[in-house]
This record gives C-alpha cells, structure tokens and sequence, in this order.
DNA sequence: AGTGAAACATCTGTTAG
DNA sequence: CTAACAGATGTTTCACT
C-alpha cells in the first residue's frame, strides 16, 4: 500500500469506471502495473466494489430506519432484494436481536409505503420496525 | 423512468462497470437501447456518478449504532454535547422506543469504548445499547 | 516490482439498414 | 432493433530491465 495504491484509490473514488489506461497515464505507471495494482486492491478487499449513485426520485422528503427480522437466508440475499429501490440508500448488519438496519429516503408517504410493503413481502420476512425520522443531524 | 430504467439503475447500484452489452441481455433490451438510457439516467442527474468503495484501513475501522435513551432534555440538548466528538457521524431522532438514534466511525475499538464512556455519563442518560455493525452496504 | 510489446477477446460508439 | 465496422479497453503472457 504505497503511494502508487493511494493514487489509483483515489481516482477509482472519484470515478470507478476510469480506464486503466487513463489511470496508468496519471500516476505514470504502465498499464499491465496498474491492472496488478487493482487486481491484488480488489482481492484484498481495499475495494470492496463498484457502485452507482443513484438518486432518490423526487426528493428524500421521508427519512426511515427500518429494523428487519427474518428467519433464514443471509443478510447478502435481502441486501440484493432491495437493491431495486432507489430509496433503500443503506443495508446494515447489525448485533444484537434486529436481522439487518435499513435507512431509506423516499419522496413521499404513499411511496415509502409501496417500498415498505415489498419488503414486508419478502419471502422469509418475520417482522419490519418502522422507525420515522423526525429530527436529523448529519456531521 | 419505467421497469427498464429500474432494472438498469439496479445492475449499476450493485456493480457500477458492469458492461452495456451485459446489461442489455439481462433486462432484454438492445445495447443501443440501453446506451441510450444510462446517457439519460446520468444526464438527467438521476445517476450522479460511480464510485469504488474503498476500505480505508485505519480510517473507520468501527461502525457502530447506538440507540439512546434519556429522561427529560430534548435531543437537541444531547446532540450538542455529541458534536464534540468527530467520531460522532449522525444523530437521528426517530419514532419508537429509542428517543435517538447514533451512528458512530471510530478508529479503534479503544476510541469508540472511550467515547461511549462519555456518552453513557451524560446527565440524564438512562440506557445506551450499542450494535456494532457487522456488514455494511452504502448505497 | 515494473516496463514495453504483442496477442486476443470484449466493449463501445457510430454508422447504416 | 439488428448488423457490422473501427477504435478503445481489459487481460494475459513474455522477455527484459
């Protein structure tokens, strides 16, 4: 992890789908280096992926914790149910009795209500905790 | 913004250099079609940019949610003796039980317990239970 | 470790039909 | 949308610093 690692980290942050021949001009290594580089980033686990930003339709005028609680199935399958909501904007596995911690934005109550009852549907789904966020301070 | 787009916006949140042609077998549609609509997606702000997720070790290395709970004082009270703390990301007044909700990046295991500490110790404070956060998806 | 070059498959953008 | 083409890109291998 030396110089030439922070560099590429930090250009893959800022745009993941900058290609390796661009990235090898910036930090004047060749090509076949900067593929290793990322290569051996990506294997042991500095980058653990690749993600678009999307943003939530309409505006994040609704902001929810969801607490869920399933009975089999790992947390990686649930996580790739939801992904198909814009407003699901982080899955956390946590400790403790709660399965997973959800933290969704949608722009409107009916809406949040759509996303909610999908996930209430989810096969294997035991109970979902409705948390609304009534005050927010983001430092 | 229909089915199409919904299933493209999916694919790129889970694996934003996913190619087109890929995309374009797994929601049935031609590459153009779909070249086409990510070039809307990114033009219309929808898709505001791709990003690798990058572990940064030493940074962050703990992610934890407290959920707190206090007699009398409102949230705003505590939010400012929390402001002190960098480690301290986002405080959230929810619905519920939990009279707020605090998520937490710290260092170490030994900065966060000392943080919490002092947490615990604020006037009016009546229980403090802490999830660590085992898996973590940012969407 | 890195370079440069080559070879090969794949992706992309752009045409034209 | 399909088809086809040209150029760019990712990946791997190799000989050589």
């Amino acid at each position: 992890m030396d110089k030439f690692d922070q560099q590429i980290l930090a250009l893959l942050r800022a745009d993941a789908r900058l290609p390796v021949s661009q990235i090898a001009r910036e930090v004047n290594l060749s090509r076949s280096a900067v593929s290793e580089r990322i290569r051996q980033l990506e294997h042991s686990g500095v980058i653990s992926g690749y993600h678009a930003h999307v943003a939530v339709p309409g505006e994040a005028a609704i902001k929810v914790y969801l607490e869920l609680f399933y009975n089999g199935g790992r947390c990686e399958h649930y996580v790739e149910l939801m992904r198909v909501f814009p407003e699901v904007r982080r899955c956390s596995g946590i400790s403790g009795e709660t399965d997973m911690l959800v933290y969704i934005e949608a722009p409107s109550m009916l809406r949040f209500s759509e996303v909610r009852g999908e996930i209430e549907n989810f096969p294997g789904m035991q109970k979902v905790k409705t948390h609304m966020m009534v005050k927010d301070w983001v430092f």
